[in-house]
DNA sequence: AGCACGCCGACT
DNA sequence: GTCGGCGTGCTC
């Protein structure tokens, strides 16, 4: 008879997969993408996803058997599979860690070790220990132990050895317990007992209740509701009714009057219609949807460049609508701060409840809802409307990815792995299904523009805004000169105060624009000049005056506020540069009578706080609004027609080869929040540098002058999307460590690669949570293999992590890492 | 990544 | 002496 084995990935680094034998009619029911829980070492048991099975016996090893088959039809499908294995390879990272990711957590079941009394024969007491007779004792109370529940019994970390001698004296015995994380949502319901069902039954029933009015009530609620709604009744909804207390409820349901049962629900559920039939474009936008038709025709991906407020939604839409009546599924990605309801409310009102959402804020229980509906091709999930993550879910027929706002960084995952970039991938998706991809954006990325010059994408230009509105005027204030003149109150320019007043005047909105988080970043003494650092970072703390706290923005390490300066005692402490906090605190004092908020991550905690002040916004509620790059995104305000941007210059000289593409989108992305509608928006760019190009070109809104310089500086330093780049990040606690080690590393990989190897070098800030960082860069050439690249680096870290010193070292590989 | 094993300093 | 620190090696 034929051995069968499965080969399995398990959710941890490891690059290998692991084989384990099953039997012929475990064979005969797996298939590839089920879950199976496996032992994994000495104790553990992992949650493991079936990748192939097969007949050949491992020749070094004994394979286990497996513990539990979890599914009976695969949660993960073929095309799924084939996408993971190529992440892997590409962003160099191990199956099991892709798995991680795609996975919702509800999915992975962890296990954990019980401890029972053995029930044999009681055992003699007196040869146990104390702290032995401690824990036998405890199970006399409570059938079973966890591990952790030990550990408080005992007061001591180590538990393992109490618990072995416990085993060996044959006191106790151990098992591994596997918990299923997914709960369904259920609904409890209540219905008459059918013993009730006739009409003379039912009438001795109210007789008998007739001195327990309370239950009569109750029930005489329950049938005017169900003969109301003519649905089932919850028990919630009869509480509620009838002012009854759920104890009425189950004295009625422990007599045997009433029934409970439950339905399983959905957490996640659209109630409206689809209100709108879909709206008419324009003459552009239907001269844009017919170019993109036809680029898909010779194009699997194609660039949709259209400027703000141009309605680029409406013809994704009409894409969809599209694909949809072929049967086929779409995927809508965007950054996840652009994922708003007001987005979200356009799409359900055009396609009901087809539309299902993903994305961080969910939770697991949610996501493994999402997950099965998409699994199941079911109705409502026909779109997916999703941030980053959302390129995992179990598609079975995808026609159309949308990657909307594509320049967007957030696409790219840093950490942990993997580091995949959701617009590429999200292109091999597609290839995979042989479905279209089309990325739009006001201000494309460099190598999608690039790639769309080239020919290898499709390009279609959209360059009027809705009902025709201007382009917002955009006016460069030389905040060096104001301040020679003397014309700046704290960090506002008169011209900017001239606007705001006058915008103000006309009952119009205004949001300002400041790219930092905080009250001010540094926190000086006047006296000796010194800033009070992070513990365990190298970055100075930064001011948070709404708890009167110093923080670090890469720790998250806390303190309050010093009085003095810790250093010479001198009580003189000095605010240099400013983040959203202070601009707030100064518009305040400026515009006494105006209402100011602002928004940022520490004001949007939370599921709903972005929402909040979103809508406060469009109500009016607000007359100014401060706030970070949070507001960039996709946010139609109608009101708004003044922008200010406080300071250009920090974004500009940002320490990145990318900081003039970004600056350049981000003030473009900012702008186009001013005058939506008839009237023409104004855009104020404070900045020290008036005749920096990157402001000109933002002035005139000329994309076309920014890409062709600075497709001239990748060319000439050797920068993507000319040249490919993989990061190597080395972290060690021990500063000499990650010295020597870099050292090592980047001297073997210049042996291969040459002068297209950088560093090692120390990132700005050196020190992350009391680890020190060593940076190398690979720089590859278009014609150079990027297979053998990879390869020829996989072997070098291979013998790297055999070099004893080194093997505490933490490598990141990061594969096109910007 | 966990987790066991083994070797070392520091305390009841 | 044992407890708990950390470096090392292994997981089908």
């Amino acid at each position: 008879m034929k051995q069968y084995y499965i080969d399995v990935i398990i959710p941890i680094p490891l690059k290998k997969l692991f084989t384990y034998s099953i039997t012929t009619s475990e064979a005969d029911f797996l298939k590839p993408g089920m879950r199976v829980a496996v032992p994994f070492g000495k104790s553990k048991i992992y949650t493991s996803i079936v990748y192939e099975i097969h007949n050949n016996a491992p020749v070094a090893y004994d394979a286990k058997d497996i513990h539990q088959i979890l599914d009976e039809t695969p949660i993960v499908n073929a095309k799924q599979l084939e996408l993971w294995q190529w992440i892997a390879n590409y962003y160099m990272c191990t199956m099991g860690d892709v798995m991680r990711a795609a996975l919702p957590s509800g999915f992975i079941l962890e296990s954990e070790t019980v401890i029972t009394k053995r029930s044999i024969a009681p055992i003699d007491e007196s040869i146990l220990k104390d702290d032995e007779f401690l824990i036998y004792e405890a199970l006399h109370h409570q059938s079973s132990l966890k591990v952790h529940d030990v550990v408080n019994i005992l007061d001591k970390k180590n538990v393992l050895p109490v618990i072995k001698r416990l085993i060996e004296k044959e006191a106790i015995s151990v098992e591994e317990e596997v918990y299923e994380k997914y709960k369904p949502k259920l609904v409890r319901y209540v219905k008459l007992h059918s013993e009730y069902a006739s009409n003379e039954a039912l009438q001795v029933l109210l007789d008998d209740l007739s001195r327990a009015p309370k239950q009569r009530d109750v029930l005489l609620t329950l049938f005017s509701l169900s003969a109301k709604t003519k649905k089932p009744v919850k028990v919630a909804e009869l509480a509620h009714e009838s002012q009854a207390s759920n104890s009425i409820i189950k004295a009625l349901i422990d007599k045997g009057v009433l029934e409970a049962y439950f339905i399983q629900k959905d957490r996640v559920e659209y109630l409206g219609e689809n209100t709108e039939t879909t709206k008419h474009l324009n003459s552009y936008q239907e001269q844009a949807l017919d170019e993109v038709k036809t680029a898909f025709k010779s194009h699997s991906v194609t660039l949709l460049h259209g400027v703000t407020s141009s309605g680029k939604t409406e013809v994704y839409v009409k894409l969809i609508e599209d694909v949809l009546s072929q049967g086929k599924q779409v995927l809508y990605l965007l950054p996840e701060i652009a994922l708003t309801a007001q987005l979200i409310t356009r799409l359900q009102n055009y396609f009901g409840e087809q539309v299902a959402i993903f994305h961080s804020k969910y939770s697991t229980n949610e996501r493994v809802e999402v997950w099965n509906n998409v699994l199941n091709n079911s109705n409502k999930a026909q779109i997916v409307l999703g941030a980053r993550s959302s390129i995992f879910l179990p598609f079975n027929d995808l026609g159309l990815i949308i990657v909307d706002e594509e320049h967007e960084q957030s696409f790219k995952q840093f950490d942990p792995a993997p580091r995949y970039h959701a617009r590429d991938t999200s292109i091999v998706l597609a290839n995979i299904h042989k479905a279209k991809a089309l990325l739009g954006s006001a201000t494309p990325s460099l190598e999608s523009y690039f790639n769309a010059k080239q020919n290898k994408y499709g390009f279609v230009e959209l360059m009027y805004r809705y009902n025709n509105v201007l382009m917002p005027d955009i006016e460069l204030v030389d905040i060096n000169e104001k301040q020679k003149k003397k014309r700046m109150k704290g960090h506002f320019s008169d011209r900017l105060i001239e606007e705001m007043t006058e915008t103000l005047k006309e009952g119009h909105q205004i949001i300002l624009f400041q790219n930092r988080r905080g009250f001010s970043p540094i926190v000086e003494c006047k006296t000796c000049g010194h800033a009070p650092q992070c513990p365990n970072c190298d970055v100075s703390l930064t001011y948070h005056q709404y708890r009167q706290q110093l923080r670090c923005h890469y720790c998250g390490y806390h303190a309050v506020m010093i009085k003095t300066c810790e250093a010479c005692g001198s009580p003189e402490i000095d605010s240099k540069g400013f983040g959203t906090e202070q601009i707030e605190e100064e518009v305040k004092a400026l515009f006494t009578e105006y209402k100011v908020a602002r928004m940022d991550l520490d004001t949007t905690r939370g599921k709903y706080g972005y929402e909040k002040i979103i809508t406060a916004l469009e109500q009016q509620e607000i007359d100014i609004l401060v706030g970070t790059q949070m507001l960039t995104k996709g946010l139609d305000f109608r009101n708004v027609k003044l922008v200010g941007i406080m300071n250009a210059d920090n974004m500009l000289n940002f320490p990145d080869f990318r900081a003039h593409e970004r600056s350049f989108q981000l003030m473009l992305q900012v702008s186009g929040r001013a005058g939506r509608t008839q009237e023409r928006g104004k855009v104020l760019i404070q900045t020290y540098n008036p005749h920096h190009n990157i402001l000109q070109q933002v002035s005139t809104n000329s994309y076309i002058d920014m890409f062709q310089e600075q497709m001239n500086d990748r060319y000439n330093f050797k920068y993507p999307p000319v040249y490919k780049q993989i990061k190597i990040t080395l972290k060690h606690k021990d500063y000499n460590r990650v010295e020597t080690a870099s050292n090592w590393y980047a001297k073997s990989l210049r042996q291969v690669f040459r002068g297209f190897v950088l560093g090692p070098e120390a990132p700005p800030i050196a020190r992350i949570r009391n680890q020190f960082h060593k940076n190398i860069l690979i720089k590859i050439p278009k014609q150079q293999s990027l297979a053998k690249t990879k390869e020829a680096i996989i072997k070098i870290n291979n013998s790297f992590l055999n070099v004893k010193d080194f093997r505490s070292v933490k490598v990141i590989l990061n594969v096109d890492n910007f």
